[in-house]
DNA sequence: ACTTGGCACTCAACGGGCCTGAGTGCCAAG
DNA sequence: CTTGGCACTCAGGCCCGTTGAGTGCCAAGT
């Protein structure tokens, strides 16, 4: 069928152009696939792509070079996500089974990520509103001064400073603690807010506006750190293929990279979906990413997904198939390694 | 004296250099400062001075450009370091007054540092070895595993958890918590080995080993934290004067910079003293910055410097004045909010 | 002993003209 | 629907002359 080979021509386009870096051209195309057709047959082909709007080309003498939508049709019908290779599965295991510590696992993630796909990685922490609550510390400074330390079963730990409207005993402080604790320990964050709602009216009237301050100054812990971080490894890789990616310049991709607020967003929009989920070019929200692709999935602890997200930025001629293997095998093991620690 | 307007002139030609980013020649030279004396008499010292080493000509019917030699002797001889305007010191003020928590002074103070230099910004972390201990929390997590969380008086909090060869009861930790605090609360980190040294031996002989675990774990959040942590903004800085600056490719600095150790080890090695240190091009010890400049300084609570480094990263033509400026002015008032904070 | 104007020289950068070759679109025949 | 043939386009490389900024040197001036 015509538009069988039609997709086969547009699917050799782009193995082509993202392994040569040049627009290619009909004749080289049936040099370097067994496509069975002449020269010519495959300008006809390129044309009606070109007029549906997969290709185009840089110049009237040149090859085709494929646009967006080519590639947008590239990954969504032409390609099979390519697994990785055995050692490449070892140098995984082996990178990141000597981690200690959520920090470590987090930093080592990141750092595989952009060393097996060579380009920009992104890795968020784990979401701190989808874990759950190992235990809440709290630590008196002075009379009207309470550290309050909450540590997840992911292994995170924040910490604010609350000042006290009155002042707060030892006892009281101990009293408290351990009412929390007995309420929210082993609860998602998420329930947090509802099963702590009722406590200020277990204790006594003069110690509550206390209760009250040091309840706020937790929810609100939990409420900033929607704020979640993320790390990055790799930007290095940007400074490759120069002039071609891009379109010239890397420096609204930087300036896209560094706010951390944008790659959020970027996440949040997938659901933290263990699926991988692929962004091409124009497609992505944030003007800075107009000329990049952004490959990302979901992981989690419990091996489905669901925590954070993590993925790899490049330019939109990128490998597909092997770059989304990489992250959906990395997204895989943190996700088996955080499950272990 | 003529040795007198050879300075003058090399003086002049670095400003212009940095200034208009191309090689300067004798005649605009003469007409954009007030030099009193002829094109001609220029070249005279131009040459003198390339001979000596301090500038160099890119070609033969080009103009001159200063050598790393010529910006070092710029940087000790020739330059004052130049104050921040008014409203510039407000900006810092305002930027920095509204910081919660030690996260956010660094973050806001590495953003603030890249904006005001537009080049790329470096803060390390407020060193724990130098700080001192606010508070040492132990939580049972279960019979035999112990979370220690120790908080600094810089706002720093470090977990870790112990693994325990015996069991330990709520009791014994509650004694073992206060021990330790009274031992060590208040003192510099530094300290807190030495004043350890004896505890064990204040137990029975059945809790000792449980003791002796979780000194060791202590001690070795200590030592592990010279692994300091650094954080960088502005790298989309690197990617404005393209191909002029960095020798043309901007790629071995990204490396260099994502290397942190390296960044730490350059801070290192000035001791964190609060006397701006700048390291420019060849001298820098680290490959992928020889075509980099380095400007840096100590700052901490106490003011006067001591705790950690914080500084920039630009091209070898940098504004040496103006950034030196801003990365003094920045550490000074970091510190101030460290110390009230 | 410096300074300066004059002068010849060098050479990167720029632009024009030419050629080449890759690649295309179209068409008529198979 | 495929294919070979053919005319056409045009970026890129090359050669070359021009331009102009900048230099080094020298002899005259103060």
């Amino acid at each position: 069928m015509i538009e069988e080979r039609k997709l086969d021509v547009l699917r050799a386009i782009v193995e082509d152009y993202v392994d040569t870096h040049e627009p290619v051209g009909s004749k080289a195309l049936v040099e370097r696939h067994r496509l069975g057709v002449s020269p010519a047959t495959i300008r006809n082909d390129m044309a009606a792509l070109e007029d549906e709007g997969y290709i185009t080309q840089p110049h009237t003498s040149a090859g085709r070079v494929p646009t967006d939508k080519g590639y947008r049709l590239f990954v969504d019908k032409l390609s099979t996500v390519k697994p990785l290779s055995g050692p490449e599965r070892r140098a995984i295991e082996g990178f990141l089974a000597g981690a200690v510590g959520l920090d470590d696992v987090v930093n080592r993630t990141v750092r595989l990520l952009a060393q097996l796909t060579r380009q920009v990685a992104v890795v968020q922490y784990p979401s701190l509103t989808r874990s759950a609550v190992r235990h809440l510390e709290m630590v008196r400074l002075s009379d009207t001064r309470l550290m309050v330390v909450l540590i997840t079963d992911t292994g995170r730990v924040e910490q604010r400073v609350v000042e006290l409207p009155g002042v707060l005993g030892e006892d009281d402080v101990a009293d408290l603690r351990a009412r929390i604790n007995s309420l929210i320990t082993g609860h998602p964050l998420s329930e947090v807010p509802t099963l702590m709602a009722d406590l200020p009216e277990a204790f006594a009237p003069d110690v509550r506006p206390n209760v009250t301050a040091v309840l706020a100054t937790v929810l609100e812990t939990l409420v900033e750190q929607v704020d979640e971080r993320v790390v990055l490894a790799g930007t290095a890789n940007l400074a490759r293929g120069t002039a071609l990616d891009f379109a010239g310049s890397i420096r609204p991709v930087l300036e896209a990279l560094e706010e951390h607020v944008v790659l959020l967003r970027l996440f949040g929009e997938t659901g933290h979906q263990q699926a991988l989920h692929v962004s091409i070019g124009q497609e992505n929200p944030h003007e800075g990413l107009r000329t990049a692709s952004v490959v990302s999935t979901g992981y989690g602890a419990d091996g489905i997904g669901g925590l954070a997200s993590l993925g790899v930025v490049g330019p939109t001629r990128m490998d597909y198939p092997g770059t989304m293997g990489a992250v959906r095998a990395v997204a895989r093991y943190v996700g088996q390694v955080l499950a272990e620690g």
